[in-house]
DNA sequence: CCTAGATGAGAACGATCGGTACTATCAATT
DNA sequence: AATTGATAGTACCGATCGTTCTCATCTAGG
């Protein structure tokens, strides 16, 4: 039984270092034109680790994803928690991915890139993406519940759009402002649905 | 395999035969995962055809997305035509993306998914998505002005989210109800913005 | 000290990629 | 009939891909 072993050795160090790097480099370059050798570059890590670790690329993707999508859920679970009840906990939502916009280089949402790039098939980016989708769809109908909407779902739906629209063109046109752009539309579909 | 006279050697239809295989297989599988012998046979020309005509593979790529986006130009430009001025001719554009939306397979929009699947190179496809996109903000902001919005570019800018939000969301949920959701959505900004 | 496991570095493999070269065929022109 | 241009079919090239394998090194525990 392998007790705890000393920091370089360490394999939960070793797979978050590898999951983190292939993260920027998939982000920065795209999942199909990256190859395992800029991984393994920029991680500091064997080819061998990264095959023991997550047994071929697309398992190292579908671990990558799987590790966004649920750090997006906390970070957006934490905000929504520290917000005061009702129409602000909505706003903080997109006041959280306003922020993202404003990192230099935003490539816009791992999940919707990954299914985009792997359209056609029916693997594990399209299903993340989904997941992802379905996740942003429940914490705005709770939100929407609880503020007292007269539709909580239509308008729940309504904001995935507003909020995916707004990331994808923030990516695409290099622009921050999308930020403001998308808690306008929003401030004015909670006026018609509150 | 035998060739019909007079039209298979025509110059112009083999190079629009190659456009609309390649368009085909590319929106299918994407563009990277979709390799050039994959095209030949898609299209029955062969490679010597398809690199005196395009030059390459990106070659290839920038002319389907150029076609591409013209096309759909002229159909945004036709239907708008053919609507009553004002708001229904803003409606009339997301009746026709909701018609997309519900053909089998739909993959979003080729533009997008181009400049996604490319993303961090600043190439042809990026370029023509962000002309895409600045398409649709013009017409946006010239229905807009004629229906008389108070601020038609803000508006206009409002729409394009909805507009690339609903696409996303229904290529990857294979959802065409995202028609209705979009146009739901712009009845909501338009009651507010004209 | 010695063993075992984790790791780094990188060679090697088969497959596939974008792209080129060559040949034969067919249609229109001369 | 000869010529020319466009095309299909196919073999081929170098590069790169994902993946496996080998070997040396490092660390922790016996």
């Amino acid at each position: 039984m392998p007790v705890k072993a000393g920091e370089r050795l360490d394999p939960e160090a070793t797979r978050a270092r590898i999951l983190k790097a292939a993260a920027e480099v998939f982000g920065r370059r795209g999942i199909h034109a990256t190859g395992i050798n800029e991984v393994v570059e920029a991680a500091g890590a064997s080819k061998l680790t990264i095959y023991k670790n997550f047994g071929s690329k697309e398992g190292l993707v579908e671990a990558v994803l799987t590790d966004r999508t649920h750090r997006v859920r906390a970070w957006h679970n934490s905000v929504v928690e520290q917000a005061p009840p009702g129409r602000e906990q909505i706003l903080a939502v997109f006041d959280l991915v306003a922020s993202w916009y404003a990192e230099t280089g935003f490539r816009g949402c791992a999940m919707m890139n990954a299914a985009t790039e792997d359209r056609g098939q029916d693997g594990a980016p399209r299903r993340l993406a989904r997941d992802h989708l379905a996740f942003y769809r429940e914490l705005f109908e709770r939100l929407l519940t609880q503020a007292g909407a007269r539709d909580p779902g239509t308008t729940a739906r309504q904001l995935v759009v507003v909020l995916e629209g707004a990331t994808l063109i923030s990516a695409v046109d290099q622009d921050p402002g999308l930020g403001a752009e998308a808690r306008a539309i929003v401030e004015t579909l909670l006026d018609s649905a509150l």
